[in-house]
DNA sequence: GCTCCTTGTCGAACGGCGTTCGTTATAACG
DNA sequence: CGTTATAACGAACGCCGTTCGACAAGGAGC
């Protein structure tokens, strides 16, 4: 129990500059991440980032403006891991996916960051552009013209955030494991409560929706959607 | 300015009941549904439903278990708008497109609902069930078999509430529009001022990644996943 | 050397959120 | 008529992001 101190002679505490590391922008999102890696997005909070630096969530406005600006900062900092690879027109197929699964590789690593691409309208750090030039240049390369790699750049990154997203949430403990199972075991009973035959296919389905085909869902959705890019340049 | 009740007679205020509808579970998300329609996901509270039924919040847990549960008995209600077509082998590709255009249609009249469709993990409601299996059915019509047709499922459920999400955001205020153009301001002049050609295809994109080009954005992914599907059939 | 001013620090507070506790008023039942 | 079950709900708890204003330290100008 600290005793208060006298009202006659303010700030007591002189600061000890020494013993405690510097604030600054860099810190703050090296912290912000340390925590995103280990706890997930929902816990990493203005006031526990502050609380982890030992000093309050006020200090932390003078080196960024707000917590949606620190969630582009990590969001960057995550993709700046994620390599461009030299745009080569005999292998554009797979190298759209490589990059896809690159992508979703990184984000995964931070669970929840995905989920700061959705709110981001615009997306301007230099890290995003760098990635979506490149997606842009290999579907160009592969003989698509501006508007079709534009729109097929749009379709891929959003499949990397979703499948990101839902591959964090699998993995890490956002829900957990008996309610999962518990939700299983209200759908196939209320399934079942119904008339026969209600449900044909979703009735059997079940095995094919657990974290584990994560991958190859993932997988098939990509193979699906550059096929059909493919299709088209053949065209 | 109101004099609080004197302490010794408590509860001054008899419940006037028939001024006022009685509470109950389809009352508040039918109210729930209505704020969600007129001012956005983010607009719904349970502080904020509690108000307009002028009570406090604790009265809404009588008939919702928390605002998970009424989530997802929105998201219901909102499905349930959603009809389900009689699967027809002959056109089954224009089927799952259309399917998957109801879905966003009814998901955008009530923005940001799709967000919920994000953090469940297992959907278990009877609409969703429903969307779920009509969707399997289609597939399963056109030739895909059951593994095939789940991970399409998978993948055209991940489309719906991706676009749908999206699309809330740029019709609703969730960013405005001068936030926008001011992060288009700041992109071009980023790329502007790195070495020429850095981002020769991102430069030229703007004009693609409007909120007016949503909707193609969305035919086109479409078009390109389910063309994959069909090659997938024809093989 | 002294003042002034900028800059980073930070405690305290504001208004929001979801949720819980314990009390009260009403209706139904014995 | 008394008792009990139940819905209603005021108040509070502990979070959240953000703002305000006081304060310390360092450098600039005189």
């Amino acid at each position: 129990m600290t005793v208060p101190p006298p009202p006659w002679r303010r700030s007591p505490s002189p600061r000890r500059r020494a013993e405690k590391p510097l604030l600054s922008r860099d810190l703050v999102v090296k912290t912000a991440l340390e925590m995103l890696a280990a706890e997930g997005f929902e816990a990493v909070s203005m006031r526990r980032i502050a609380q982890r630096l030992e000093t309050g969530p006020a200090s932390l406005y003078a080196h960024v403006a707000n917590k949606e600006e620190l969630d582009e900062l990590m969001l960057d900092a995550v993709l700046g891991d994620v390599p461009v690879p030299e745009p080569d027109p005999e292998n554009w197929a797979e190298q759209v996916k490589e990059q896809v699964r690159q992508q979703v590789r990184a984000m995964v690593a931070y669970p929840g960051i995905a989920k700061v691409a959705w709110n981001t309208p615009v997306p301007v750090t230099p890290h995003s552009l760098r990635q979506g030039e490149a997606m842009l240049a290999i579907l160009r390369a592969g003989g698509l013209d501006l508007k079709q790699a534009v729109f097929a750049g749009d379709a891929l990154s959003l499949y990397a955030k979703a499948y990101a997203y839902e591959a964090s949430s699998w993995t890490f403990g956002d829900y957990d494991e008996a309610e999962v199972a518990e939700r299983g075991r209200q759908m196939a009973g209320y399934m079942r409560s119904l008339p026969a035959g209600a449900f044909p296919n979703l009735l059997q389905s079940g095995q094919f929706f657990t974290g584990e085909t994560s991958k190859d869902r993932f997988e098939f959705a990509l193979a699906m959607f550059v096929g059909g890019l493919q299709s088209l340049v053949r065209a």
